[in-house]
RNA sequence: GGGCGAAUAGCUCAGUUGGUUAGAGCGCCUGCCUUACACGCAGGAUGUCGGGGGUUCGAGUCCCUCUUCGCCCA
């Protein structure tokens, strides 16, 4: 039997729509459907629908971390919203009543640099302006400028509560600082210390452990003599990588147990260049294997040597003014020789070096690696200095932050940062909160002139002292930008107002999105605000991403000019292309790997996923048009062809395993279970499973098995339809957390869509319940394995796609039947007619056995190389002897049968009954075809 | 100096609790402009899962060790 000429006629096609160009246009869309989402307010959260409030659903919230105010959208921004908006998004369609609160951050060292910056090229600086000049200057500039990155994130398809827009900086954010601080300050928590802190010179301004950045730096190593005082013949030499400080010396201290100054301590040395008399101490913090084991003590210029200078009740001497220059400050006592003084710090250095050098003192240099500490904002090397500040005792609010992620409460997603986040907290310092900057929250702290003892920490300005009555002069410095950063999650949903129906309705949040940098810039300090304010942690889950790289592997930054401008790439290809690319292309929490010097080839997967989904649309429109489909929930079960019924079955799959890959909205109880500890959150994976669905599955074998019956009017032709419609439908749902633009624009045009719905506030797909895989959908497996095959063969002995040829079939009675009804769909895929037979003929030609047993003979005779194909089954066969001789041994041990699991013994088993009768197959195969060669 | 992580196809990476013949995208090769799509379709090649040792019936997956690279902290 012969049925090569009774292939399918090609149908007729109806005209494309104008309303769907064959071009997908992203620059049109994307703003076209901003708007209606924005004119329907479609991300406006409705907090008096939150059940915790009464409301009808459960809450989800999520905190954009609020770039800096003056920021401009860079790829780590992008990264960072989109895995928000693929949750939120996600979660908005799981039914949550969902809050995306996006924000700025004043960043106060940031933004004053950039107005410092401004008026140093005016040739004026802010002492000139003065601090209120400055200020309104300043606002001036972020009002104006401010909102640029949010207008990004938007563009980039943010489905954020725009509404709720809040600033650090703004009077209700303000106010929630001042209630913290003072809050704080009355628990006995904030407090004034003494004590050396991180300086910078260029900003003039203290800052936190967190804020100088250690850089691994090559320096010098000077050993320096220090003659014993009243014998000269005896020197101790001290290892030093920073001469300049020795004008601050007030001592040289040993380990006690170091035997080789035991004789010296207590005894005086005489220091360098000041011929002062200093003491030898012992002192713990002196280790005998760094340097010559002697260490100089600089209380004011090095914070352990602050400590040992505590320890010893030892003077203070500051040598190094608030610029970076040698200068006298508190009990200098003329340590600065007049030649020094004014000298830049690295300036001295030399000097002082040359000065050793030249009186005989210096015995050695040699080159040290060593940490130097830079400013976060500005890079300038940061000056160890004594100073007035304020601190956080930060020790008691570590606590409860310690607890919420060991118990469970809250988890962290790579969980390797666990280690991280313990570690911090548990060796947890005092966080210098005061800034001598003017652009922040002033310290609410005030001085009373009359009576020093008289400082008052107040909720509301003052101009009196409430003991005395005498004039209160508001103290000078700002906070830490991260003060009011730390209180965010509560801040901006109405804090310190406890009856604010947004903090009632939306705190705790869920999932903290960021970067692992600031795991203790902010998002340590996050939960332990949660607690001390709020009593719980401000949220459920932190998940750290990955950082953007170039593909030299260094992290993409303006100062290297290796970045990728995010607008560029969307006036390219498209919002939808760029987050398509970078969700697809992290793992959880792994960096990823952009070519900014090729942006085509970096985006070519969402720039070509894109395009394939709106082919599948006009396919769709074409095909399927705008007149009335039947609701695929009247279709009964009997009504469905083995390709409906398979693709239905993807679709669950599909749905499942997106479900599994983005996890459980939340925990149940409040704490996260061991089993759930570590699910979710895998976003590349739900790209991959909704995109192989779409396009694999529905594209490339549902669309084609349905080609003919969606052309032949009839009861069938209305169920195909039906099914269609609702696999994209529910295909596009699966994918618009990731690409919500290019869904959201397919599906308003999808046949019976009703005006002002959206895919973006649809319900998410559900699975059926799982039953046992439907006999229909593994028929339609099996047919798939034909047609692959089939195509195989032509492909590898270069048949022209155009000519027809005949394949024949020894198959089960079943199978047979089943290809049989099916020939026509198995001929169009794969221009072959079937001819069943009941024994191979002995013909020469190519052929293959499927995992079924199915048997297809291609006869060949004249094309085929018999050599080629003999050597090709012995190929085959020998690996198959191979593999079965290890499942062989394999089952034939006792141990296996004994410990293995009996659905693993099964399944092998099983693989080798399969096995087995296909090595039976091909050798008969061999045999014919090759006779006894 | 301490801690953590990574090493899987030419490139970038998946591979959740150890269990079929280890996957994807890009790139590459072959053939197709098959009227939704060449930003596409069909087919194909490529891996002693960094080296060595161990535990186990069974290891890319667990343990030890070495090598290389990266990150964090001091």
């Amino acid at each position: 039997m012969s049925i090569s000429d009774t292939a399918d006629p090609a149908p007729d096609r109806a005209p494309a729509s104008d309303d769907f160009p064959a071009q997908y246009d992203p620059a049109a869309t994307e703003a076209r459907i901003s708007d209606r989402w924005e004119q329907a307010g479609a991300f406006v959260a409705d907090a008096s629908r939150s059940s915790r409030v009464g409301g009808d659903r459960d809450p989800y919230s999520i905190l954009l971390p609020p770039p800096n105010v003056t920021a401009i959208l860079h790829v780590g921004h992008g990264l960072n919203a989109t895995v928000q908006d693929v949750l939120v998004r996600w979660a908005r369609m799981k039914g949550r009543e969902t809050l995306w609160v996006p924000g700025t951050d004043h960043a106060g060292i940031a933004t004053q640099n950039i107005i410092e910056r401004q008026l140093a090229e005016e040739g004026r600086s802010r002492q000139d302006l003065g601090r209120d000049a400055f200020l309104q200057r300043t606002a001036a500039f972020v009002e104006r400028t401010g909102g640029t990155i949010l207008q990004q994130l938007r563009a980039m398809g943010a489905s954020a509560d725009w509404s709720r827009t809040a600033y650090t900086f703004s009077p209700e954010l303000s106010g929630a600082v001042r209630e913290a601080f003072v809050r704080l300050h009355e628990r006995g928590l904030i407090y004034r210390g003494h004590r050396v802190i991180h300086w910078c010179p260029r900003c003039r301004t203290s800052l936190s452990d967190e804020e100088a950045e250690p850089h691994e730096t090559n320096g010098t190593l000077y050993h320096v003599s220090y003659p014993v005082q009243g014998d000269a013949s005896r020197s101790i030499t001290v290892a030093t990588t920073r001469p300049e400080t020795m004008l601050g010396d007030v001592a040289v201290a040993v380990n006690p147990d170091d035997e080789r100054y035991q004789s010296l301590i207590g005894t005086n040395v005489l220091l360098p260049i000041l011929e002062l008399a200093i003491p030898v101490i012992a002192d713990e913090y002196a280790d005998p294997a760094f340097g010559t084991g002697v260490v100089k003590i600089t209380p004011a210029h090095d914070a352990n040597d602050f400590e040992v200078g505590r320890r010893h009740g030892l003077a203070m001497p500051v040598v190094i003014d608030q610029t970076g220059r040698m200068g006298e400050g508190p009990d200098a006592g003329g340590r600065v020789p007049e030649r020094l003084r004014g000298v830049d710090r690295f300036d001295a250095r030399k000097r002082i070096v040359a000065e050793l050098e030249t009186a005989g003192r210096l015995v050695k240099k040699e080159p040290h690696s060593h940490n130097v500490r830079h400013c976060y904002r500005c890079d300038t090397v940061v000056e160890p200095r004594l100073s007035d500040q304020w601190f956080v005792r930060m020790q008691p609010l570590a606590e409860p932050a310690l607890d919420a992620v060991r118990t469970g409460r809250v988890r962290i997603l790579p969980e390797r940062h666990i280690a991280v986040y313990e570690h911090w907290l548990t060796n947890i310092r005092d966080w210098n909160i005061s800034r001598q900057l003017w652009w922040g929250h002033r310290v609410p702290v005030w001085y009373c002139q009359a009576d020093a003892s008289h400082v008052i920490a107040s909720r509301e300005d003052i101009t009196t002292c409430p003991h005395c009555g005498g004039a209160a002069v508001q103290d000078e410095d700002v906070l830490d930008t991260w003060f009011s950063s730390w209180l965010w999650p509560m801040s901006t949903l109405g804090w310190p107002n406890e009856g604010a129906t947004d903090l009632r309705a939306f705190y705790p949040s869920d999932v903290l999105v960021t970067a692992p940098e600031i795991l203790f810039f902010w998002v340590a300090r996050m939960v332990m605000a949660g607690y001390a304010f709020m009593g719980d942690a401000p949220f459920h889950s932190i998940y750290l991403h990955g950082t953007a790289r170039d593909t030299k592997g260094r992290k993409m930054s303006k100062s290297l000019g290796n970045g990728i401008d995010p607008v560029d790439v969307i006036g390219l290809y498209g919002a939808d292309a760029l987050r398509f690319t970078l969700v697809s292309g992290m793992g959880l929490g792994a960096d990823v790997f952009l070519d900014p010097a090729d942006l085509e080839k970096t985006f070519a997967p969402g720039r070509n996923f894109s395009t394939k989904l709106w082919n599948i649309g006009r396919f769709l429109l074409t095909n399927v048009g705008t007149g009335e489909v039947r609701p695929f929930a009247d279709l009964a079960p009997d009504e469905f062809t083995r390709a409906d019924a398979w693709i239905l079955e993807r679709l669950d799959n599909a749905i499942r395993d997106c479900d599994r890959a983005i996890g459980p909205l939340s925990n149940v109880r409040g704490v996260w279970l061991d089993d759930e500890r570590a699910a979710g959150l895998r976003l590349n994976d739900h790209a991959e499973t909704a995109r192989r669905f779409v396009w694999n599955e529905l594209a490339d074998w549902y669309l084609e098995a349905i080609k003919t019956r969606l052309l032949t009017p009839g009861d069938d032709q209305q169920v195909a339809r039906s099914v269609l419609v609702h696999v994209f439908d529910q295909g596009l749902r699966l994918l618009h957390p990731i690409v919500p633009f290019i869904t959201e624009a397919l599906w308003e045009r999808l046949p019976g869509h009703v005006d002002g719905t959206f895919v973006a506030t649809s319900p998410w797909p559900e699975a059926r319940p799982a039953t046992e895989v439907s006999p229909l959908a593994t028929q339609f497996e099996e047919l798939r394995d034909v047609v692959s095959a089939l195509r195989t063969i032509r492909s590898e002995y270069n048949i022209a796609p155009s000519r027809m040829i005949d394949a024949f079939v020894v198959a089960s009675a079943d199978r047979r039947q089943m290809l049989d009804e099916e020939y026509l769909l198995i001929n169009r895929l794969s221009r072959t007619g079937l001819a069943f037979v009941d024994e191979a003929p002995a013909t020469q030609g190519a052929s293959v056995i499927l995992s079924g047993g199915t048997e297809l003979i291609v006869p060949l005779e004249g094309v085929i190389d018999v050599d080629k194909e003999c050597a090709r089954l012995k190929g085959e066969l020998a690996s198959l002897e191979k593999q079965l001789v290890a499942l062989e041994a394999r089952l034939g041990n006792p141990s296996f049968a004994e410990r293995a699991p009996s659905h693993v013994i099964d399944a092998e088993r099983a693989k080798r009954e399969e096995w087995s009768a296909r090595r039976e197959h091909l050798s008969r195969r061999v045999e014919g075809l090759c006779g006894a060669g």
